[in-house]
DNA sequence: AGGGTGAACGAGCATTCGATCAGAGCCTGT
DNA sequence: ACAGGCTCTGATCGAATGCTCGTTCACCCT
């Protein structure tokens, strides 16, 4: 909580009595360290390294207080260490089914903080991210646009209805919802190309690309993967990635433990957003937690696909425990 | 002790956390306010301003713990009220025969603290100041000069005798000694003149006027003032100075309530520094006490000739209830 | 003695900070 | 509706800050 890491440096009692004075001067009464010079018949840079020496010698403690958050200690731990513009953490559930919910509760809680009018909202897929509507009420009604991220078919799974949780997000917050109009892979990189000339595709794009902020999941990848399960990877892609060096993916695209991208086919029928357009987003933030999410995420932050956390305690622990 | 009067701000639970964040990215670790900008996708003036308001809430707390003084409260009145380079303050003695004794012993405390190679020290009169040699102990020997500044006549008047008091620092303090050799008072302004143009006098007052450190009392104007009793001012003359607004003297010039200089002949006719020098020097010390010279002290404060103080308990407390 | 070493210092300079200002939105009252 | 006051915002620029570098000087080792 203390800027310096204590009284390592020990100082003469009339150093300590030099040092408190000017640090009295600077930080109580606010004079220049030009005019603390003046007075105390110093050179400015003089002031000024006594002002230095003060600080590292625990003179002067400067504490900020902030407002208790639940796991404080977790959540500026990652904040320092990945550099992220915000952290939440919800207390993980005892069985790994609840996970997701209080998950998703979290993000809806952080969300109605985040809306203000005018914020464009980008939604990714994933189950997670889908349980976000159910408990979702800004108590205010704002001005707000939710779009899709990524093109968003008529597939039947339930999961990938990013349309329906943009849309009754939408709805809660008394915002418009936008969606790209076009599936989320495609088959040859052709109709990709195709589909992105489209201007009303293009102009949703576009929309996407400019969101304030953008809250989705990553991948893993596995026979649990939605990729997989939904028939956009086989069986043997999942190997051939992983022998790639692939550790995840978000939005479709894959990248190693680095964060580094590892270009795969698909990269070229998905529709949405690309890695490089999360990098470029003000906000954007990873919704996840478990055992298995974990290096993922951290490889994604890696990459500085996402600079906002919302997980549990322990894939919160678990990413500290990883380190940078 | 805090920068801030207090949390009268109230901030909403939103503000607070941002503060928080930014107050802590700004001073623990040490981001420029364009490095949080671009982290937390602000502008660097929003930036800017949320730390201000952080500080003006009293969400950073900016303590200095300095050593524990012993009149720390009246101290740091004193240095703030009168803008002061340092204060020193001693107990009061229950009976005033002994407040010379300690405020010697206190300014020997503090001037050793001072001593550094090189220091030229100028020694001026007054019946504190002489018993300064007494309890002088420094720990190292320095080369510093100790110096008069005023002529030292040949007065049988011990008081006067500031050579002695001047020799016997150097001796304890392993420097050397130079003095002013004329009189402190002559008799026309002609002879004093002459002397002043004499080469040895001159040199020696040019030491005394560059001098990095000067200690000295104030006089009254009374009839027990020293410049009384050694006749250098004629009874009708202390009435005459006091009509004339005069409330004290600093090496025998004369000024008022406000410090202002009240000339008087005698300024022709003084060998020694001026009021202008002293207000020149990096450090002068006024070396005083009493409830007679505490709105003398006030005065030649406010003039701008001390910018250190030794003092008792009782004389400081006078000094910061008169106000600045 | 002499030469090396490292600390302290301040001049000069590049960066960072904060006061001021004009403009954009928003509320309010006519 | 619209004028006027209000707050909030980011641009601009002078001031304040902190860093680098060359110098000095004490100290110490050869």
């Amino acid at each position: 909580m203390t800027s310096a890491p204590g009284q390592q440096l020990a100082l003469t009692p009339a150093q300590h009595r030099l040092c408190a004075r000017i640090a009295r001067l600077y930080y109580e009464s606010e004079l220049t360290q030009e005019q603390i010079g003046e007075v105390l018949g110093l050179s400015r840079m003089k002031v000024n390294r006594l002002l230095r020496l003060a600080r590292e010698a625990g003179v002067v403690e400067i504490k900020v207080t902030g407002p208790e958050e639940p796991f404080g200690d977790l959540q500026h731990a990652l904040l320092t260490m990945f550099r992220l513009q915000d952290v939440r953490i919800v207390p993980s559930p005892p069985d790994a089914d609840g996970l997701r919910g209080v998950l998703a509760e979290g993000a809806a809680r952080w969300l109605e903080e985040q809306l203000h009018d005018g914020l464009v909202v980008g939604i990714g897929l994933g189950r997670t991210v889908a349980e976000l509507p159910e408990t979702f009420a800004p108590d205010t009604r704002v001005g707000c646009v939710f779009i899709t991220v990524e093109g968003v078919g008529t597939s039947p799974h339930a999961e990938f209805a990013a349309y329906d949780v943009a849309s009754r997000l939408a709805t809660k917050a008394g915002g418009v919802v936008e969606v790209i109009s076009a599936p989320t892979f495609v088959s040859d990189p052709v109709m990709r190309d195709q589909l992105l000339a489209e201007p009303s595709i293009a102009s949703s794009l576009d929309v996407a690309r400019g969101a304030g902020l953008v809250i989705q999941s990553v991948g893993t990848i596995s026979s649990d993967a939605t990729l997989y399960r939904h028939g956009t990877l086989a069986e043997d892609d999942l190997a051939r990635l992983r022998s790639a060096g692939a550790v995840g993916d978000a939005l479709g695209h894959f990248f190693d433990e680095h964060g580094e991208p590892v270009p795969w086919p698909t990269d070229e029928t998905h529709i949405g957003l690309t890695l490089d357009d999360l990098r470029q987003l003000k906000t954007s933030v990873v919704l996840a937690g478990g055992e298995e999410k974990a290096p993922i995420m951290r490889a994604a932050i890696r990459g500085g696909y996402f600079n906002v956390v919302v997980t549990d305690e322990d894939t919160a622990r678990r990413l500290v425990e990883m380190g940078p």
